[in-house]
RNA sequence: GGGCGCGUAGCUCAGCGGGAGAGCGCCCGCUUCACACGCGGGAGGUCGCUGGUUCAAUCCCAGCCGCGCCCACCA
């Protein structure tokens, strides 16, 4: 064994052993109590990100610690279609090669998507695998094999027959980048500079004008009405008149309603319900019409007149134009505001009214929010839960069709006479008519929309399998906040509508680790860094801890230094066993006798609790700071130090209770560092089993009398290496003081005085404190007692050197 | 506009009612027979600002200032 751990090789092999024998695999028919985490499956356009890295991190822990504590753990991996993200990725490959989709027809590209999953669907695992994430491999699922298609059907056709599914006409949100509507949660609000034009719109009778303020002068070819709100004094009048719209020359109703708000602008609004959500809105309750004047491809449509064909930018200038020749542009102003963009291609939204399916959500959610309301379904952070409910609260229907070639196909057919038959699978003939001549609709399922089924379709869904009856519900679903409304609230009220239960008790939601800049880590800002080269300089161990230890809190940004401190303790495990493995014997049995021996079984029994807890709270950052100061501190800076002269006499006592000690060590550290914990164990001679991955120490409990024994040396060296002077010590802590702080090796300050005046400092302190009757009064009694106790041991320390 | 989180040592972050902490970095000293990815010693902080509650506030409350993120139909 050579002084540097080089975990390169060392790694690689435990995986391939682990995986090899079995141990990552859960079964159905294993009677064990059941531990169920679900991998949110990557997208297959995805290399391993640090966010995936860590989250791997997270799970891998309480998965690995559960299989040790003897549970029947189930950790199940797999990708997802990505639906609108593999598409946009297929599309610019094709553009390199000079050819559209459409060049090459529906069937040749979808089969195009399958042939880049199978040459690039094996990397993300690949990676997960360097991490040393002990997923059940074998049961590796994609959103669109053959049985989660089937599960996918299974779910739009039952959502479409309980009525929650249906097609019709609404305001949508336009992606004209990606030629598909999206969902309300793909648009992000950006800030952008915008010119705000007022404009007057002529009274019909010639009585004089209303003016309205708006952003898209274009869309006033669509205006079908002016709208107020009833309560405002200036337009109470005007209610129930008629306005014509300049240049498109419409008479339109002036109408009141609660929605306009009186203090922007003029307080009156054009409303043009073909493209606008709030104007459609407007529309529906007074029952206008909806003319489209901008089209899919973002120009004006046939019902724009003479504008027909134009841009946008194009039209705006001529409208403009003409609106300043009939004196009807009042002014222009600078005005900035959020528009909607698309998050996958950064398009402006255009709201369009379309054709489109639907998905109802107000009734269909309530059984998840009373589970997240009654604690069913616990978050951690705990505000998540309420984050979500308030989403949950106020959802509005969910747009599920996108004009997508790569997806689920909607399992919707038309018939010539006009009838739609929804079914599984492809029927025959129309079910309303029997005609044979039937096509299918040309729109794919938002991907999410199958995200929903993962922790059961996973297992077997729609089919009663035995997985399913064994590993559904889950326990755990580990991810980021970003995608908490997207994914974990829609499998939640997926699981209770179709398995009629929660798919999981405990959400947790990692850190989001930002770039050592404080921005996001981004591949297009250039901030990211590729988790896979850390693994490769560091290891798969230090990198796991590393980011474990810096995910403390919601944001964090990433430091290098927290992987080399993991880096730093493999080190210093694989030392210390060096030290204590040279010349071991096997077969000696473990016997505690000295103090330092029972203090560090008490210290690792303590430290156990307090992991066991960080752990179950998933706070993988305060668990990953115990383990290193119990392996730096405890074991070896004091523990190792203090048995070093037994050892080098040749005391195989010791040097057995020491091996167990690490032991225990070694299998505390397992879950965050599994590989050098793996390795080292390998070594020992009398291990309680041949991997460590198969146990989770019990905790000795005889020895708490032993923690505080080795307070009176701590403090002793300290004053001890502040003054030079030497506290009286009794011959256990003198022999564990020489072995520990070596006093021949050191050459201490000596600087008394010093000392002296930072004790008497500590003294007149205490001293006004208790000499302070509200103090004494007020404050608990613990308190004040543990004032006189520290006041006690600053004068017997000050005495001890001479004060 | 609504919500969440964060401002503590040069850096990344713990601590969250009773003596300011860790890791890294920095300075000094050590090739000490496990480890220089180490050991020992040390410097460095009005704990964002202002009020309030309390015998006591980095910690609780209120208000500011600065930063990050999420949600949002004021055109």
């Amino acid at each position: 064994m050579e002084p540097l751990y080089r975990p390169q090789g060392v790694e690689e092999r435990w995986q391939g052993t682990w995986e090899d024998e079995g141990l990552y695999a859960a079964h159905a028919d294993d009677a064990r109590e059941t531990f169920v985490i679900c991998l949110p499956p990557p997208n297959v356009t995805d290399r391993l990100h640090m966010g995936h890295a860590l989250n791997a991190s997270c799970q891998d822990v309480l998965i690995r610690w559960h299989r040790m504590r003897g549970f029947n753990a189930l950790w199940q991996p797999g990708y997802d279609h990505a639906s609108i993200a593999l598409q946009a990725v297929m599309v610019r490959r094709l553009a390199a090669e000079g050819l559209t989709r459409q060049d090459l027809g529906r069937d040749a590209f979808v089969e195009r998507c399958f042939a880049f999953i199978r040459d690039y669907g094996g990397q993300i695992m690949g990676q997960l695998r360097s991490l040393g994430a002990s997923l059940d491999y074998r049961r590796h699922r994609f959103t669109m094999d053959e049985g989660y298609t089937r599960a996918v059907m299974r779910f739009f056709v039952h959502l479409a027959e309980k009525g929650y599914v249906y097609r019709g006409t609404r305001i949508v949100n336009w992606c004209p980048g990606c030629a598909s509507t999206v969902s309300d949660l793909e648009v992000d609000h950006i800030e952008v500079d915008d010119t705000l034009n007022w404009i007057r719109y002529p009274l019909a009778d010639g009585s004089g004008h209303v003016t309205i303020a708006t952003v898209r002068p274009p869309t006033m070819l669509g205006d079908v009405a002016v709208a107020v709100h009833p309560a405002d004094e200036r337009y109470r009048d005007l209610v129930g008149r008629e306005v014509i719209v300049p240049v498109a020359g419409r008479r339109v109703p002036v109408i009141a309603d609660e929605r306009v708000e009186r203090g922007f602008g003029t307080g009156a609004l054009k409303v043009t319900p073909g493209h606008d959500p709030l104007d459609w809105e407007l529309g529906r309750t007074h029952g206008l019409p909806e003319p489209m004047v901008i089209g899919l491809d973002g120009r004006m449509t046939d019902e724009a007149g003479e504008f027909t064909g134009m841009t946008q930018s194009d039209a705006e200038e001529l409208i403009l134009a003409r609106l300043k020749e009939q004196g009807l542009l009042e002014k222009r102003e600078h005005y900035r505001h959020a528009v909607g963009h698309c998050n996958r291609s950064g398009d402006r939204i255009e709201p369009l009214v379309l054709l489109q399916w639907w998905c109802e959500m107000e009734e269909l959610v309530q059984p998840a929010i009373a589970a997240l309301r009654d604690g069913r379904v616990r978050s951690k952070p705990g505000q998540q839960t309420n984050v979500m409910l308030s989403y949950l609260e106020n959802i509005r229907p969910w747009c599920v069709s996108r004009q997508l070639w790569w997806g689920h196909r909607i399992p919707v057919w038309y018939c010539p006479n006009g009838h739609e038959t929804i079914a599984e699978r492809a029927p025959s003939a129309c079910a309303s008519c029997g005609n044979g001549e039937l096509r299918q609709d040309e729109d794919v399922l938002d991907t999410w929309f199958s995200s929903a089924l993962w922790p059961f379709a996973t297992l077997g869904w729609p089919d009663p399998t035995p997985d399913l009856d064994r590993f559904y519900p889950g326990d755990v679903c580990s991810t980021g906040r970003d995608i908490n409304f997207l994914w974990v609230s829609r499998m939640i009220w997926a699981g209770l509508e179709l398995m009629g239960d929660i798919p999981f008790s405990a959400v947790n939601y990692h850190a989001m680790i930002l770039a050592p800049d404080g921005r996001r880590m981004s591949k297009s800002l250039g901030t990211g860094i590729d988790p896979t080269t850390l693994i490769d300089e560091h290891g798969a161990d230090a990198t796991r801890y590393g980011l474990l230890k810096m995910s403390s809190s919601q944001d964090v940004r990433f430091s290098v230094g927290a992987i080399e401190e993991g880096r730093k303790l493999a080190n210093k495990l694989w030392n210390v066993s060096r030290l204590l493995l040279s010349d071991a014997d096997p077969g000696i049995e473990a016997r505690p006798a000295a103090v330092e021996e029972r203090w560090i079984l008490a210290r690792l029994d303590r430290v156990q609790a307090e992991v066991e807890d960080h752990f179950a709270a998933f706070d993988f950052a305060h668990a990953a700071q115990a383990l290193y100061h119990l392996t730096f501190g405890d074991f070896c800076s004091w523990y190792a130090e203090s048995i070093k002269p037994r050892l080098a006499a040749g005391d195989a006592q010791a040097r057995a209770t020491a091996l167990a000690a690490l032991e225990r060590l070694l299998a505390l550290l397992h879950p965050v560092m599994p590989h050098v914990t793996e390795e080292i164990w390998s070594h020992l001679p009398d291990r309680q089993t041949r991997l460590i991955v198969a146990l989770w120490p019990q905790p000795d409990g005889r020895f708490a009398e032993a923690e505080a024994a080795l307070d009176r040396v701590h403090e002793a060296a300290a004053i001890f290496r502040r003054s030079g002077v030497l506290p009286a010590l009794d011959r256990d802590e003198k022999r564990i003081f020489d072995a520990v702080v070596r006093p021949e090796r050191q050459r201490a300050n000596g600087n008394v005085e010093a000392e002296r005046g930072r004790l008497r400092e500590e003294i007149a302190r205490g001293e006004r404190m208790l000499a302070n009757d509200r103090f004494v009064r007020n404050a608990p009694a613990e308190v004040v007692n543990a004032e006189r106790t520290k006041l006690e041991r600053y004068r017997s320390e000050l005495d001890a050197i001479g004060g």
